[in-house]
DNA sequence: TTCTTTTACTTGTCTATACAAGTGCAAATA
DNA sequence: TATTTGCACTTGTATAGACAAGTAAAAGAA
């Protein structure tokens, strides 16, 4: 069975969306006319315009009417993670990740106050604690349950300075689609204490998420905390 | 000069938002087919599916093939608090609001730490603060800063129990198209204690943003502070 | 020169149509 | 009875074209 091939608003999506990563269009030029790309891929408008509606979905370009559209500078990301990005806005050169507890496989019951079904209970998750530093100050801590479901290799593999996401999907396709979160303020119990080292009554973020992958049925779970005191999220939206 | 009229798959998608917010369709009902709606509607189906497409961005509705448009419990926020959010997430029945600064016409250097342009500081701007209740209980305080650029009577409205987002949306047909935002977790100072009932020391959240709309030029600000030790934020992103 | 008008180009809205592909159920078949 | 097939429905993709409306720069008028 031959992998279906992506309908064409999408592979125009893509070309335009790396031209843009990769800085051949930087913020403020203007993206060719809809006309001209019509010409360009042998499409008709309304299947460009497909294509330039989700890269405005995405805060990759703005349209006017009359002008054109318009390259921005910082796309928007899935929720709060790319505030900053850990990892894309705040420059990878700085950031640094501790392993805390390596990845090992647990059995759980239940995932940050989320709720898991019986398939994922059965399975076990594999769980995983992180320190996160930028300029070496500590300011991210996370732990990190994903189910144990047809992951080969998880365990073993290497999560100094790379991303999770990336991991997931540049080797398993799991790609997170949306998912849900809770934040709020705390202040930082001993344990954040000792890994921010910070005193009593810190003012700590704390986050946690469920997220949903491209597959179907298949979450996974972080908690973060967050010492905002030096380094505040920031992010489009 | 008459206000323009909104373009039909506008006034569908506000149809369709109403009718599901206001709870006459519910979680896992499925919407009228695109083919009735094009017909109770006297549209046609990309028309029809213009409004739909908006729906499923912002996590009212979710299609499938085959099957139809189903609709979803919770909608996507805007960014971290769920934007329609103070008012749709929480239950708008145990919400209240009080106005604690009227709107009022203020000049102004600079917005929360956002840049503002000539055109905006020589606008002026219409300043507000409110706190808002759950249960009785106070869980939000914003202060909101809107460049005084044509809106009409708007420091004469009331926005007890209202969502500014749906007053912007449906008289000035200003639709939040995504902005920037700032996250804290800080220490409550004296005028936040106060409002709150905290003690020193207490947790706060604090997220400072910038909402750009689908008019040219045209941002607006906001610092909320919320208490999220009783209630903490939750949402879909 | 300076201001106004025109023009060419841009995106925005909308219609009408065609076929592909997924879903669920009923009818036909083993 | 249990399974398969077919059908009627759904949304997904794409084409072709028309006119509206906003923008900017060129052309024209004062």
């Amino acid at each position: 069975m031959a992998v279906k091939e992506a309908p064409s608003y999408r592979k125009l999506y893509e070309k335009l969306r790396t031209l843009m990563e990769d800085g051949t269009y930087q913020r403020g030029d203007l993206l060719p006319s809809e006309n001209e790309l019509c010409a360009a891929h042998h499409l008709t408008r309304p299947t460009v315009r497909k294509a330039l509606d989700m890269l405005v979905n995405d805060g990759f370009i703005l349209r006017h009417q009359g002008l054109g559209s318009i390259v921005q500078g910082q796309p928007k990301g899935i929720g709060i993670l790319s505030l900053t990005g850990t990892t894309s806005a705040i420059g990878q050169d700085n950031l640094t990740t501790r392993i805390i507890v390596k990845p090992k496989i647990i059995s759980w019951e239940q995932a940050f106050g989320f709720e898991i079904n019986e398939k994922e209970k059965s399975m076990g998750c594999i769980y995983m604690e992180r320190l996160r530093l930028i300029n070496d100050l500590p300011v991210f801590y996370d732990i990190t349950m994903i189910p144990n479901l047809n992951l080969p290799r998880f365990t073993s593999r290497t999560f100094e300075n790379r991303s999770l996401f990336e991991i997931l999907r540049k080797h398993y396709q799991l790609e997170v689609k949306g998912g849900e979160q809770k934040i709020q303020a705390i202040t930082a119990d001993e344990r954040i204490q000792k890994h921010f080292a910070v005193k009593k009554n810190h003012a700590i973020l704390r986050v946690d998420r469920r997220m949903e992958t491209n597959r179907v049925g298949f979450s996974f779970f972080s908690q973060i905390y967050c010492n905002t005191s030096d380094y505040s999220l920031t992010g489009r939206f």
